[in-house]
This record gives structure tokens, sequence and C-alpha cells, in this order.
DNA sequence: CTAGGGTTAG
């Protein structure tokens, strides 16, 4: 190893840089330039820019830092960085570079055009692409081989498969790569019939060719007509199979993804990655976490995109244990948490319950986008520090000059309604430069049911029926709002919409994790192993409950119970009391008992959960499908708003 | 001082 700061400069070492390729030898020839001012020399600067940009090197930073410094640069080195913006997917870089370039009447060549319409297609922007078509064929570059197939390329990417074609006709001779991307495009439509058509037309096909028709049918939901062509397949490779799952994951076949998975010889990360995340999307989170613990243990190496699918299958799971092993082992192997999985981490952290773990993970990230601050946001507002999040988001918007966007609307909408100022949630509603959506809608009309204001009820339900009139919570919360008010004649009337419009309710179903596994239970469950027990502990809960002088609540058990009784039953068997009848015998006694509920908690179980913690001095924490509910001394967390 | 356009996970 030489260092240039202690060797005078040689002819040989200036030959040893020349072909060197490596990012030492690079930055070394870069450090030499400097301190000699040989960068003022554009040669030296123009090689320095090629370096960086090559994709062996990759520095696009150093690259464009180089190239800023020289004055006039050429047309190859702003080919150079636009190519290299566009590998590194800031495809919008490249595009404001190439802007740049014809402002200082520089004209592209047949190098620059590729790359720049690769990266609009990139970005979906073909709009911009359209543009430069129009300038490629002022300049003639129209009949390259390489121009006219990017642009078919990206009007098939863009879905404009009227445009693909003419690209596609107008060519001289079309190449593999032109009959691919048209190929590709219809497929990805969903024209199956075109698409084969081509195919059957195609002089010669190669395995790119199958591979493009699996993948393109499997993206459009049309797996079946995949899995025609894959087994059609005369060769497959890697690709066609991961394709192949990814396309049986889309459309929810879970099994037939596995069975595949099971019978490949070879997997790559894609594979894993393509199984955890299609579990993950379809809700199968356990079996999303097992899968990765099963690829640690190969050895296999995880990446952004693995991580990005864990945190959330664990967010998922609510399990806070599994939520701080991953966090550990990303920080132990260099996993960077700036960018979107310090949003991920937050996220999982409030959803797991643990709001501190979340603030110190915010806290940590150097500079906060706006993920990390709709994530924090959203996860003070779940976990009911009204306070905090009322400051976190003045200062979003002060200190850091962030945009807010609907969801943090939501945040600030959802924190007034706890704190029963109606009037200014509803204005601040009306004056955001955005629709509402089914969220803050729904805290309004939630506060407005817990404050007791009818009017501001009505209009948030107005609003929330003609939004999304498939929400069956907002006729729940407003019948429950006109049965407080005594006004029977308008419950029945909502009752009567609900059953026009055929809602059905989920089965509620709760689940807890005690030593590292996860126990679900559905209403009424009798499947558990434990099953005598968890039914012993909960005639004991019902004693005491009694004896404390609790009355059932049985105004909000709806539909098609009648009975007093029975309803009284139905209410005592709900998912979240028999998870935390099972809390109560096996968690070691002063842990908190965490439980994750996929439905609202209702009211007779909110007050008995109150009770129960002060009872049997517990500290409950309940995730239902909105927020977190921290019991503990007989109060809780939300004041009683959810 | 460039060597280009087509397929798989997020």
């Amino acid at each position: 190893m030489y260092s240039l700061q202690q060797h005078s400069p040689s002819p040989l070492h200036l030959t040893l840089l020349k072909t060197s390729k490596t990012h030492l030898d690079t930055t070394q020839l870069h450090a030499f330039a400097v301190k000699t001012n040989l960068i003022q020399h554009t040669s030296l600067s123009s090689r320095l820019v090629s370096l960086y940009a090559d994709p062996e090197i990759n520095n696009l930073r150093y690259a464009r830092s180089v190239f800023d410094q020289i004055q006039d640069p050429s047309l190859v080195l702003h080919n150079l960085i636009i190519k290299c913006y566009v590998f590194n997917q800031q495809s919008h870089e490249a595009i404001a570079l190439f802007r740049d370039l014809l402002g200082k009447s520089l004209l592209p060549d047949n190098f620059t055009l590729p790359c720049v319409i690769k990266g609009c297609a990139r970005l979906n922007a073909v709009e911009e692409g359209k543009q430069i078509h129009g300038l490629v064929l002022k300049l003639g570059f129209g009949l390259d081989k390489f121009v006219s197939s990017s642009f078919v390329s990206l009007y098939a990417k863009c879905g404009e498969m009227g445009l693909a074609r003419k690209a596609f006709d107008v060519m001289d001779e079309n190449d593999l790569v032109s009959w691919n991307s048209l190929i590709d495009g219809y497929a990805k439509c969903g024209e199956v019939g075109v698409a084969m058509e081509l195919f059957d037309e195609m002089p010669e096909r190669d395995l790119f060719s199958w591979t493009c028709l699996v993948d393109g049918f499997s993206k459009c939901g049309k797996v079946e007509f995949a899995r025609e062509i894959f087994d059609r397949m005369p060769n497959k490779n890697l690709v066609s199979w991961n394709a192949m799952i990814n396309g049986y994951m889309k459309s929810g076949d879970i099994e037939s993804a596995r069975v595949l998975f099971n019978e490949m010889e070879v997997r790559n990360l894609i594979t894993w990655n393509a199984m955890i995340a299609g579990f993950e999307s379809n809700g199968r989170f356990k079996e999303a976490f097992e899968l990765f613990e099963t690829m640690l243990d190969g050895d296999i190496v995880p990446n952004d995109a693995t991580l990005v699918s864990i945190l959330s299958a664990i967010s998922g799971l609510a399990s806070l244990s599994k939520g701080r092993w991953v966090h550990s082992y990303m920080v132990k192997n260099g996993f960077l948490v700036h960018g979107v999985l310090g949003t991920l981490l937050i996220q999982m952290y409030s959803r797991c319950g643990s709001i501190e773990s979340a603030l110190i993970v915010f806290r940590s990230i150097p500079k906060k986008k706006v993920g990390h601050w709709t994530a924090i946001i959203v996860g003070l507002g779940m976990h009911g520090l009204v306070d905090d999040g009322r400051k976190y988001f003045d200062k979003m918007i002060n200190d850091y000059g962030i945009e807010p966007t609907v969801e943090h609307y939501g945040c600030l909408v959802d924190i007034l309604c706890r704190t029963g100022h109606l009037e200014e949630a509803k204005s601040i509603i009306e004056s955001m430069p955005m629709r509402p959506n089914t969220v803050i809608l729904m805290s309004l009309l939630s506060g407005a049911r817990n404050h007791g204001n009818k009017d501001i009820g009505e209009y948030a339900a107005h609003h929330l029926i003609n939004v999304a009139p498939d929400t069956s919570g907002c006729y729940v919360v407003l019948s429950n709002m006109y049965a407080a008010a005594g006004e029977w004649e308008k419950v029945s009337q909502v009752r009567e919409m609900m059953k026009k419009r055929g809602f059905k309710k989920d089965p509620g179903c709760s689940s807890i994790e005690h030593r590292g596994v996860v126990h679900e239970f559905i209403v009424g469950d009798k499947s558990h192993p434990q099953t005598n027990d968890i039914y012993s502990k909960l005639d004991e809960m019902r004693n005491k409950l009694k004896s404390a002088g609790h009355v059932p609540d049985t105004t909000q058990v709806l539909l098609c119970i009648e009975d007093e009784e029975e309803k009284e039953e139905e209410l005592e068997n709900h998912s979240e009391r028999l998870a935390i009848a099972f809390g109560l015998t096996n968690v070691e006694p002063g842990r908190p008992i965490r439980i994750m509920k996929n439905l609202r908690v209702c009211n007779d179980c909110h007050s008995v959960t109150k009770l129960l913690s002060g009872i049997y001095n517990r500290e409950i924490i309940v995730r239902d499908n909105s927020r977190f509910h921290h019991f503990k001394n007989g109060t809780c967390s939300c004041k009683d708003f959810w």
C-alpha cells in the first residue's frame, strides 16, 4: 500500500491509477489531484468523474462534486452522471441534469437518450417521455436502435400500449429486446390474447421472453395463465421461479407459492424475500417471521427489503420481544435506520406497545424525513399522549418546514377530538388542503359520540357515508350516539341501514404473546390446550367483577342477539377476555399483559378491563384496530375515548 | 472520459 502524501507523483503512479478501478485508488488519485492542483486539468478531473461513476465504484456523490467543479463539462461527462443517477434510482436528478444540458445548448447524443428515457420509465413519467420523443425526432435519432427500443420499453412500462406499438412498428428491425418490452407491456396490462399472439410471432424466443410472460401475467392477477406458461417453458431459471412465486403470493394463493418454494433446488435472496413479503402482505405474520428465522439459520444474509417485510410482520404480530430481537440484529449487522427502516422501526415499536422505544429510535435519527415524523405522530396518537402529539405536529411544520399530509392532519384532528375541541377539529377538516379520509371522519364521529355532540356527529357520519359507504364502524358509532341520547327511533333507522347494506361483523380475535409463542383466541374459543384453566379463570373474573358492582353494558351487542342473558354471555366470551384470562394465569406477576385485537374494543370489555387492572393489580395493554389502551389501577390511557 | 434498451423481492 502506498500513500500519495509521502511519495512524489511519478509517471508510474499515474499509470497505475489510470488502470486501477478500486474506490480506494480513486479517492487517492482524487486527494493527489486536489493537493497538486492537477484537478484544474479537465483531463484528470474527467477521468475522476468516469471512475467514480463507474458501476464498480459507483460513488455518485463524489462523481457529482468533481463534475460540478469542472468548467463547461463535456457531453460525455453529462452522459456519465446521468447514467449514474439512473443506476442509483435517482432518475429525477438524471432528468434535471438533462434539462441543464439542454439549457447549456449542448445537444444530447445516442448515449444520452437511452439513459434519460430509462429514467422516465423508472419515474413513470410518460409526459416527459413524450417531450423527449419529440426532441429525438427533431435531432434525427428516431431510427437509432437503442433509442427507439428505449421508447418501446418506456411506453410499455407506463401502460401506453398504443404508443409502444407505434414505436415498435417504426423500428427497421425489431430485435429481441424490443419484442420482450412489448410483450411484457401487453402481459402486464392483462392483454393475454395480444401478448400470446405476439409471443407466437416472435422469430426467436429465449428464456427471457417466457419469463416476461410469467411475470406479466402474475402482476396483472392472471396467475392461472402465468402457471400455464411456466409449465410450458422449455427451460426455467431462478427469475422465472421467483416471478411465479410472486404471482401466487399476489393472488393470495399461499399454498401454491409454498409448494413451489419447497420444490426449488436453488434459491436466492429474492426468493426468500418474495416468500416473506408474500406472507406478510397476506396477513400471515407468524409464517413470515418463521421463514425469516429459517433463512437466518441457513446463513442467508437478509437485506433492507427483508427487514421491511419482517418489521411489518412484527407490527402485525404485536410481538415486542421479537421486535427488540430484530432491532438488535439490525444494529449488530449495520443496517442504517435513516430511511424507511427507521420509519418501520418506529411503527413497529409503537404498534407493539412501546412508545418509549419508538421515541428512542425517532430521536436517534439525525436527518428526520416525513415518514419518521408521520410514524411518531401516529404512534403518539395511538398511545393517547396528547400533548406530545400536538407538540411534534407543530415542531414538524415550524422547525423542520415539512408539509403535513392527510395522515398528520388525521393525528391532529384525533388529538383535538379526544380533548373535546370538536369545533376546532371540524374547522381543520374543512380548511386542510386535501379531502378528509375515513380515518379522520371516524375520529370526528367518535369524538362527537364521546362528547355528546350530536350535530357534529351527524355531520361526520354524513360525510363518511359519502366517502366510504362500506365503513361499518360508522354505523355502529352513530347508533351508539343515538342510543346514548335516547333517540331510539334513529337507532333503529341506523340498524335498518346496516341490515340493508348486508354488513356482517368479522369474528373478534385476540392474541397474546407468552415466552415467544403467540396464542390466539376467537370469540368463545375452546380450542386452546389450557381451556379448562382459562374458563375457570373467567368464572373467577365474573365473580370478582360482580362483587365490584359491575353491570354488563349490553347496548353494543347490536345485531343478532335479542335475549338479555345471551347478550351477557356473548360479552363474557369476547376474545380479549379469553386472552386476559390466559394472561392472568400464565404471565409472571408484576409483568404487564399485552394483548392485540383485530376489532375495536367494545364498551363493556373496556370497562371490565379497567376494573380488572385494579382488581388484579395488573397493567394490561390492549392494542385494538385503532389504538392502544394502557389499563392501570382501574383507568385507561385513552380516557374512555377510542 | 461513455459502450447504451428487456425479466424477479420492497
